[in-house]
DNA sequence: GTTCTTTCTGCAATGAGTTGCATCAACACG
DNA sequence: CGTGTTGATGCAACTCATTGCAGAAAGAAC
């Protein structure tokens, strides 16, 4: 192993190599999956991934991305949160992990930062519940939709 | 049932009320469900309700559970969230909406304080988002599981 | 290149949840 | 108490996601 030394998306240059060292194999369908997620930028559905591999493979079968998308979250690649409505969202693991706040309404994502969950964290911690960053979810409605219901009443 | 005098219980009592008053039914399928729901202290997933249901009555049907449970939810009389898995997961509605802590390792559920998520609520509010408290999920390791994972390694 | 081991794939079946549609039944009105 | 309106039910079909299992193939050893 050479010298790369960089964070989400060098790692994401590597990923044959990543998985051979963990004793996993290099398989046509899981380049599809890696040449899809880099494609995408952001969050997408399980479904909307296998709908992509689809464009690319017809054959595509949604079992073998699932178990694609789980190893790669294993070698800590991608990351996956739940959206709005309970559904799986993956997302190229970025350098930091965070949270999301979701709007109830248009679906709108926007991700939190260290500043809004510090409290929340420090709390949680000193009842010894050591927070999932990436696992923080936070419904609500965003400025715009809160707005159109104000406006709505 | 002797002395019913409190937030949550006494919401519970008009159900039948409640919904006439919004131009709804009261049908012996949501009665059922109604019982089901007041026998459970705590989080329920969909999928329980049906078998419980099912146990007072095996005709029923999941589409008239999820169907109802929706309607309940709107007159404000449950909530759901959703478990570490996305899966949802009902409550009767408490006097004081909160979110959840999810242990994702044993999946023990503890509820946030207000004081837990004062500052995220306030940091975000200041974005222009408006937190749903019922829906801010946290995932993360109870005390246990921490430990746990720590003598493993 | 052949062979062997072990992982991966694809299928088929299952579980959770949702939706459209025809039928049924609450319940308000007479 | 009969009747009509409108909302609720149940069925069937579908989506998303997961799992067990037999067969296929990646990659290492020879």
């Amino acid at each position: 192993m050479t010298v790369r030394t960089r964070s989400a998306s060098q790692g994401f240059g590597d990923v044959r190599g990543r998985l051979r060292s963990a004793g996993l194999r290099w398989t046509p369908q899981r380049r599809a999956l890696i040449d899809v997620l880099k494609a995408t930028n952001g969050h997408v559905t399980g479904a909307e991934l296998v709908e992509l591999c689809r464009g690319r493979d017809p054959e595509t079968t949604p079992s073998t991305v699932y178990r694609t998308l789980e190893v790669l979250e294993e070698i800590g690649l991608i990351k996956h949160s739940h959206g709005r409505d309970g559904r799986q969202e993956f997302h190229i693991a970025p350098s930091s992990e965070h949270g999301h706040a979701i709007c109830e309404s248009c679906g709108e994502v926007r991700e939190l930062s260290d500043a809004d969950v510090d409290d929340l964290v420090a709390s949680l911690g000193g009842a010894g519940f050591a927070v999932d960053m990436s696992h923080v979810t936070v419904g609500g409605l965003c400025h715009d939709c809160r707005a159109a219901e104000v406006a709505e009443a």
